[in-house]
DNA sequence: TATTCTTGAATGAATGGTCATTCACCGTCG
DNA sequence: CGACGGTGAATGACCATTCATTCAAGAATA
């Protein structure tokens, strides 16, 4: 390895990394404040999170934030576009391993809850400002979000017409019935009280729920 | 009626207006800026409203609001007091008239979306700012609130004592699921796509979906 | 009854503090 | 020496909150 195709060769290494791997450390100073604002917006909220804020956790200058981001907004739609991408990649990966849209239901909610159980400050974001962000923006269209929720619409479907699931249901209210629930009860690890339960336990207690209901023969459930 | 009497009757029916019934269109000042604060707060957040729109909104000076409330917050939390309060008070009412805990779901459910349709801005408070109020002001406990939804839980405690419900569902958990599910689904009112749904038509699917999966013996839905 | 006084609710312009955003300036590297 | 990624102090807009002032409606007085 000569000296020539060993620094070239870094820095072919170095830009892979950041833009296919933005999840590592803190490669670039991109990734760098993605992580912090996800950080920094779980715990203050976005509109209570100063870019000073977050400038600090980044170990970054304020001014440096606006050489990556147009404004703070755009560091919020980032946030939710670079980490629900990454998660709508993993459960597509997921779900192609199976056929069973039984199996599926349970891999979604399994994933979904050990994401927000591990991932808090994602998991805040998530929560508390999706709804928020909609609103103020209303020309961006939560892309990825809708793809992830659309997956559930597209589970209910295939089983709908496997004809394991009963064809009286809406899959358009389903997934919205589906993606509320999950969000809803994963808020126990972000509330101080509850944090006893354990992904397994919900996840079980989801699927008997959800599935008995779904389910055109009785008694069908996975045990 | 004499003069005397007329005159200082009407003065008395204005007091007992003002005091006892400040739900009436806009006696009190009071009642007036919670009402135009729900209907700011919905439009845009509680963040990106200014106290001049809400001032503007209940035609009263920007001053005035501070003759009756504290600060921004405590508008806020007036206004989830005010609203979720009466919303209990119906529903409590509503479910002393049943035994059956499958009618008394049924009754939270459509009393929930009736609400939630037929009040957008409400709606859009509680599902907007609810989380992110739960985290700026963490000594306010959301009494009502926390109030409604622990009525679910009683709800699923109730039917398995009587063994209608499935023992092995944590009413916690069922509370969380349950609210979430319902929340989730009511913004289909509140995004411009999909209207079309009534709310005799999603309250039928829910049930569907929950009651099939809490029952103890299958088949056992309330047609 | 007519006149003046008192009160306090209501007002909205002025204040002050808080950031998002900018930009003049640095150090580094090729 | 440019160029350029990075810096962080300075700027300016924005808005919650305040408070000196107004005013309408009793109370007191004559």
């Amino acid at each position: 390895m000569n000296e020539w195709s060993f620094t070239v060769g870094q820095d072919i290494f170095t830009n892979l990394l950041n833009e296919l791997c933005a999840e590592m450390k803190d490669t670039s100073k991109h990734a760098k404040i993605i992580a912090a604002a996800t950080k920094v917006f779980a715990k203050k909220g976005f509109f209570t999170a100063r870019i000073a804020d977050i400038a600090q956790e980044a170990k970054v200058a304020d001014g440096t934030i606006y050489l990556y981001f147009n404004n703070k907004y755009d560091i919020l739609i980032s946030v939710f576009e670079e980490e629900i991408g990454k998660i709508v990649e993993q459960i597509k990966k997921v779900l192609a391993t199976e056929t069973d849209p039984r199996k599926m239901l349970e891999a979604y909610i399994t994933r979904h809850l050990q994401t927000m159980k591990r991932n808090r400050n994602l998991a805040e974001v998530i929560q508390i400002e999706l709804r928020q962000t909609n609103k103020l923006i209303k020309d961006y269209r939560n892309n990825k979000f809708t793809e992830y929720t659309d997956l559930v619409a597209d589970i209910v479907q295939l089983g709908q017409s496997q004809q394991i699931f009963r064809a009286d249901i809406q899959p358009d209210i389903a997934k919205r019935f589906f993606f509320g629930a999950l969000d809803e009860v994963s808020r126990i690890w972000n509330t101080s009280a509850e944090g006893k339960y354990s992904v397994e336990e919900i996840s079980d207690q989801l699927l008997k729920i959800i599935l008995s209901g779904l389910l055109v023969q009785k008694g069908n459930g996975i045990s």
